[in-house]
DNA sequence: ACATGACTTGAATGAACGTTCAAGTTTATT
DNA sequence: AATAAACTTGAACGTTCATTCAAGTCATGT
């Protein structure tokens, strides 16, 4: 089947759910191969290693959570109800039997201590994020405090990724966000 | 030197200061007998295996936290404090160089997809401290509000650990915990 | 003084790891 | 039809992994 080039995309899709259930460590080439279909050189051809694909994953990744959140905060009647829907939609998540946290969380705290490359892109695409939630919450508000909101709120993500584990019910999420960020109109339509 | 036995809990400090930093994967067998100066062979008798030695560890810093935060929240003048107290040193401790967020945490996002038994370790011990902080917002609020103070604090606690990476520095940390927790007594003794 | 038992030692084990590359297959060009 | 280029193939590489165990060393009980 040679010069019948694999679907690029497709396999970076394959690899982002592979990394991202099983991290960088957890996850062997040898699923690589299993989970892509494709043989082991042309992995290497193609990506180079094994930190090139679990880049190319960061990277797709960073840009579908982009897209997300984008789109979700331009359909929303206000930034702040966007908001809402954005935390609703995570805390259901978080209830699903598959749930595995954000793939830039997780990928934050198992590489912190290898100091690698793969780092400055992780932090990059997290700061990303903030900035992305700072700009639209500074449509509502001063420069000053969406930086603030968006600070908070932030930590409030980073709290889901990992409380979502504990598996105490959407009910107990849903309730201690209401708690820490009652600035956000949580009054409206809480269907998803 | 046989018949001298070694210091077992010496052994586990060394080995959660290992796992602490670089994970379950990533920390090998030959790192801990470098760390702790054991033979594999006594390591292997001692504990069993690589997980035995990691559910030592993990028990080990569990008791640390839950005997810091249960003297922190003794000594000061208040539980509003004590907690005060404690979220500042744990921003403290994020601005640090060698700052590795929190083992339980990263255990729990780094073992989250391989079902074994040190999960229910883990998830075990991240509710506790969690019943810990309901217990002395008990003291002070109605049951039904300490249970959702603890939750929305846990939820900014998980928070940091992540955030805590990205380096913003200690005052944007800061005034993000103030912007969730504004029913904690910020304005008293901003000293560690 | 000696035998027993407790503990340590570290080389060896097979499996799994990330990676490579010579050979094979198909499309495009001539 | 033949050649070149593009891409795939999968066995094989050396390394590192978690783990084992026969041999060695010392404190203790007699």
């Amino acid at each position: 089947m040679a010069r019948v080039q694999f679907d690029r995309d497709e396999v970076i899709r394959d690899c982002t759910q592979l990394f991202w259930q099983q991290g960088f460590s957890g996850a062997s080439m040898q699923d690589v191969v299993k989970a892509t279909g494709l043989k082991p050189g042309s992995l290497y051809l193609a990506f180079g290693s094994k930190e090139g694909l679990y880049q190319a994953a960061l990277e797709y990744y960073a840009g579908q959570s982009r897209e997300t959140i984008r789109q979700t905060l331009d359909t929303a009647p206000s930034v702040g109800e966007g908001i809402c829907r954005q935390l609703r939609r995570m805390v259901a998540e978080a209830g699903q039997a598959d749930y595995c946290s954000c793939f830039l969380v997780k990928s934050q705290l198992e590489l912190a201590s290898s100091g690698g490359d793969l780092l400055h892109s992780i932090r990059d695409y997290l700061s990303t994020i903030e900035d992305l939630y700072a700009e639209y919450l500074g449509r509502d508000y001063p420069p000053e405090q969406a930086r603030q909101y968006a600070a908070s709120l932030i930590l409030h993500i980073y709290g889901i990724r990992v409380y979502g584990y504990l598996g105490r019910g959407p009910d107990a999420m849903l309730s201690a966000l209401q708690t820490g960020l009652p600035w956000l109109p949580w009054e409206f339509e809480p269907a998803v």
